[in-house]
Formats: structure tokens, C-alpha cells, sequence
DNA sequence: GTCACATCTGAAACCTATTTTCAGCCCCTG
DNA sequence: CAGGGGCTGAAAATAGGTTTCAGATGTGAC
């Protein structure tokens, strides 16, 4: 690529919105060039022509448009209506559940689904709004015949942990990576030969020390209107998801008449619908 | 518009993509128009002319491409590996998000904000998965300073919400709308005069009788790795989380000092880093 | 039924934007 | 520093978009 069609390009990827607003003989004097200049750098690029490179930046300069909505990026502030309270919070989740579907460790999650799927009991720890978490995913993995508690009190935690050993699993879930309350039943899982997993914000913190897979959640910036509690809860559970949906893949043979069974159970609880 | 101009129009709204691979001749041809009819229509969409409505086809076309990522909107399968689960489940409940945050009614959001923001106190009902969401509510509120519980006990619900009076608030959480155990303590809280509300993803559902504001979730599509159950408690969460951000700012004054304060109380729970 | 009017429509002229050509220039090499 | 290869932009050529205008079509009144 020479000089002059260097400077094009450079336009092109700095500003793909304003190029593709321009036409060749704009974007020509833009950069300081010629007409001819542009349309060999758009054949560069990998287009017959101008007029297609312009396309192509069209597309482009709307998917960026889309991405950021206005404003929607912008913080939570205490005066904003409730419209873009609502449009801001379901923005911000989804951005949530992308980074971490982007950040997660497919290699570890098959380890510990794996882990999982042939374990004789699972304890999951987790307090506060991890505790929820822990709760969700225990709720889970009955429903497909596994057996599974959650424990949010760390006494009944440490207890239970000293009866795990090989080929149970032990799942800790901590948004800081550094709660004793869920650590200490961890390593006590971890001493006792159980298979453990840690999911967790901090993969560098304290609770990795004692888990064979770590299962990393995403850690968006947290502001006074938008604590860390709700982006890592939104985190946690997409792991939990895929945790659930793995070990039912892998079991299920088992898992399919187990899920069916219990959706049976629950359908005379639900009153006739009024309409 | 007219009859030749509407034809030009429909092939625009049925393939934008493929019209904005057209020129002007092609797309006159392809409608059995002119030239001069498409750019006329061009004109009526709000365009200076034909060159302009094609760029923003070409966006248009980009923004469609984007939002539905190759394969990603297929069923989860047994055999998918990983990697696509994890795709799929984070696409799934991004979409689910939108859904419901397109779908909140911001005046009924509003009701209930008011409602619980002057509240005595509030009790939520919720059973199962949903009952999770309604521990997760109770946390939230707690910790701005409100006095509220989380009742998973069907019979302890209602003795509680007997209790209830004018100026109270009763939240009842249920996917289906039709959910017995939680809908007979917001009946309870509704005859004694509290202010009810219910989250619900079937506003026609029996529950909607003894709701004064209904804040309905999302409904997406299920399948047998995709239990509703998961989709739903997105759904649920982010109405929760709107219902929190709201309250926080209406009770701004009182609710940054209870945030600081629990978040203060929970500092020294965690154990120092290791790196 | 038919005439007058208004409106729509497309062929062709016109103009703008893009592409191609080509001569000059720069820079590298021997 | 002379020769040559490749880069560059002015200008010609062309493709694509826009405007004009005359004919077609439909509509309502008489």
C-alpha cells in the first residue's frame, strides 16, 4: 500500500460514518488526494469500486450506530425517567451476558461439567446475592436427578463440605473471589478430594487457590445506581445456564425423563386460566 | 401514493438488502417501473433522492445481518458443542431482555415505584424459581432502608399478608400467571386494602384479578434444553432491577446512605487478596 | 356516453458521480 | 546522476441518478 492510499484508508477506518457520507471527489480532497487514489484504495480494500466500499460503510456506520444507542451507554442518573432507567438497565445486562459468554472458558466449563455430570452430590456455595445464584443452580440440577444443595449459611457449609470426597463436586460462587464465608468450605471440599469450581469476577483472588476450575464472570463497571450485585448476578446465572444445559447434554438419557417428570409435578399447581 | 410507487415501495420494505444491491435502472426494472418512479418514492420516504435511500438500505441491511449472528437463533441442540452453547444461551437471554424492556409498561413501572416507595412495609410472594426473584427483590429493597420480605411458604405468606394494610405494598411474582400459591396471598393482601402488584409473563393470568399494577415479563419461546424457567427469570430479574433503580431514585436521600452503609458492613467479609 | 381536468407514468434529456486513461513526477537503483 | 519502475492526479469517458415533459390513465361532471 503506498503513501497517498495509505491516508485514505486511514480516513476510511478513522471515520467510516463521515466517508460514507462523502462522495469520491470529497473524500479525495479530505485526504488530500485524488479521485483516482480513492477508487484504487477501495479496490485495495476488496471492492469493485467506490461505490461499494461506500455501501459497505453505510452497513458499517449503522451496525456502530445500533451498538450504541444514544445515550444508553451513558450512567444511571437519579433524575433519568423511568423509560431510560428501563432501556439503560436492559442494556447494560445485555452487554453483561456478552462479555461474559465472550470471556468463558469453554476448556474449563467442559471440566467442570464433566465434573458434574458424574458426581455423586454437588454443594454449591454462595452468600448474599450469590447465594441466589447457588440456589438457582441447585434447583437446577435436581430437576435433572442430580443431587445438588446450596448452602448460604457458611457453618452448615463447612459441615456438609467435610462429608464430600473424590468424585464430588463442590461449586463456590463469589462475585469478589475473596468471601471466607464461601472459601473456607471450598478448601475444606478441595482437602477433602472433591472436585472443586470456583465462578467467580476475580479468577487471581483467594477462593482460586483451592478450585480445580475456575469459571470466570464478568466484571462491568458498577456505579452508585447500578451496583456490582446486579451485573454480576446477570453474570453468574448465564454460567449457571450453561452449566445446567451442558451436564443436561451430557446426561441426558437421564436428565430428559427427569425434566419431563418434574414439569408433570408441578402442572396441578397452576389454577385455570380466567380467559 | 400511488399505485406504481407503492410496488417501488413494498420491493423496498421486502428486501431492503437486495435493493440496495440495485441501481436505480435495476430496481425500476425489477418493480416493472421508471426510473423517475423510484426516485419519486425515493423522495416520498424522505430521501433527497435514490443515491441516499440506498445507503440507508445498505444500513439497514447490516443492522438485520448483525442481529441475527449465523445459527445462533437455532435450538439449542444435544449434540451442540460448548462453545455454541454458550452463544446460544447468552444471545437467547440478551434477546429476552429486550423483549421485556420493549414490552414494560414505564406507567405501570412508575405505579409501582411510587407504591413501594411509600410503602410501610412489602411482602413478595414467590414460589420456585421465581421464588429466587423475589429473595432478590427483598435483598434490594432491604438494603435502601425499605422494610421488606420474601415469602416462599405459601401458608406463612398469607398469615403474613393478613397483616398487610392500606399503604402496603404485595408483590407476586409467577411466570404463568396462574400460580395458586402466590396467588392467594396477593388476593389475602388485596382484600386488606394494600396496594398489589404482579410480575407476571401472562397479564390475562387469574393473578392479574387482585393486581392493581401489573408489570408483565417476557414470554419467549421454550424448548427441552431451554426450559421457560430460564428465560422467565432473566425476564423477572431485569423488572426487578427497574423496580430497584426506580425506588433508589425516588428515595434518593434516604437510599445512598443505607447502599453505602451495607456496602460498608459487608467490607470486612472479604479476606485480602492474594496478588 | 363523452368531454374536460387532474393526476400518474415512463422515455429521454440532462447532469452528477464514479471510473478509466494517460502523461508527468517522484523515488529508488545501479 | 541517468534510467526505469511505479505512484499520482488531471482530464476524458462512462455509468448512474435526476429532471423534464409529453403521453396515458383515471375521474367526475354534464
Amino acid at each position: 500500500m503506498t503513501r497517498s492510499m495509505l491516508r485514505v484508508a486511514e480516513a476510511v477506518a478513522g471515520d467510516p460514518a463521515g466517508c460514507a457520507a462523502r462522495t469520491v471527489t470529497g473524500l479525495a480532497e479530505l485526504t488530500g488526494t485524488s479521485e483516482a487514489t480513492v477508487v484504487r484504495t477501495a479496490r485495495l480494500l476488496g471492492y469493485p469500486g467506490y461505490r461499494d466500499l461506500r455501501l459497505a460503510l453505510a452497513g458499517l456506520a449503522a451496525q456502530q450506530q445500533s451498538g450504541r444507542a444514544p445515550s444508553v451507554t451513558a450512567d444511571i442518573a437519579v433524575d433519568d425517567p423511568l423509560a431510560d432507567v428501563v432501556a439503560k438497565l436492559a442494556y447494560d445486562e445485555q452487554q453483561t451476558l456478552a462479555d461474559t459468554a465472550a470471556g468463558l472458558d469453554t476448556i474449563q466449563l467442559g471440566a467442570a461439567v464433566t465434573a458434574l455430570a458424574g458426581a455423586r452430590r454437588t454443594d454449591i456455595y454462595g452468600v448474599g446475592a450469590s447465594g441466589l445464584v447457588a440456589q438457582d443452580l441447585a434447583q437446577k440440577l435436581l430437576r435433572i436427578g442430580l443431587v445438588a444443595h446450596a448452602h448460604s449459611d457458611p457453618h452448615l457449609a463447612v459441615t456438609n463440605a467435610v462429608q464430600l470426597r473424590s468424585g464430588d463436586v463442590a461449586i463456590a460462587i463469589t462475585h469478589s473471589g475473596s468471601t471466607g464465608d464461601v472459601i473456607e468450605p471450598l478448601r475444606v471440599a478441595f482437602d477433602h478430594g472433591a472436585t472443586t469450581v470456583a465462578i467467580t469476577g476475580r479468577p487471581d483472588g483467594p477462593v482460586s487457590q483451592y478450585a480445580d476450575h475456575i469459571l470466570t464472570t464478568s466484571t462491568a463497571r458498577e456505579s452508585e445506581l447500578r451496583p456490582a450485585a446486579m451485573s454480576s448476578r446477570t453474570s453468574q446465572l448465564l454460567v449457571v445456564d450453561c452449566l445446567f444445559t451442558g451436564v443436561t447434554q451430557r446426561t441426558y438419557e437421564t436428565a430428559a425423563p427427569a425434566l419431563a417428570a418434574s414439569y408433570e409435578a408441578l402442572a396441578h399447581r397452576h389454577a385455570p386460566r380466567t380467559r
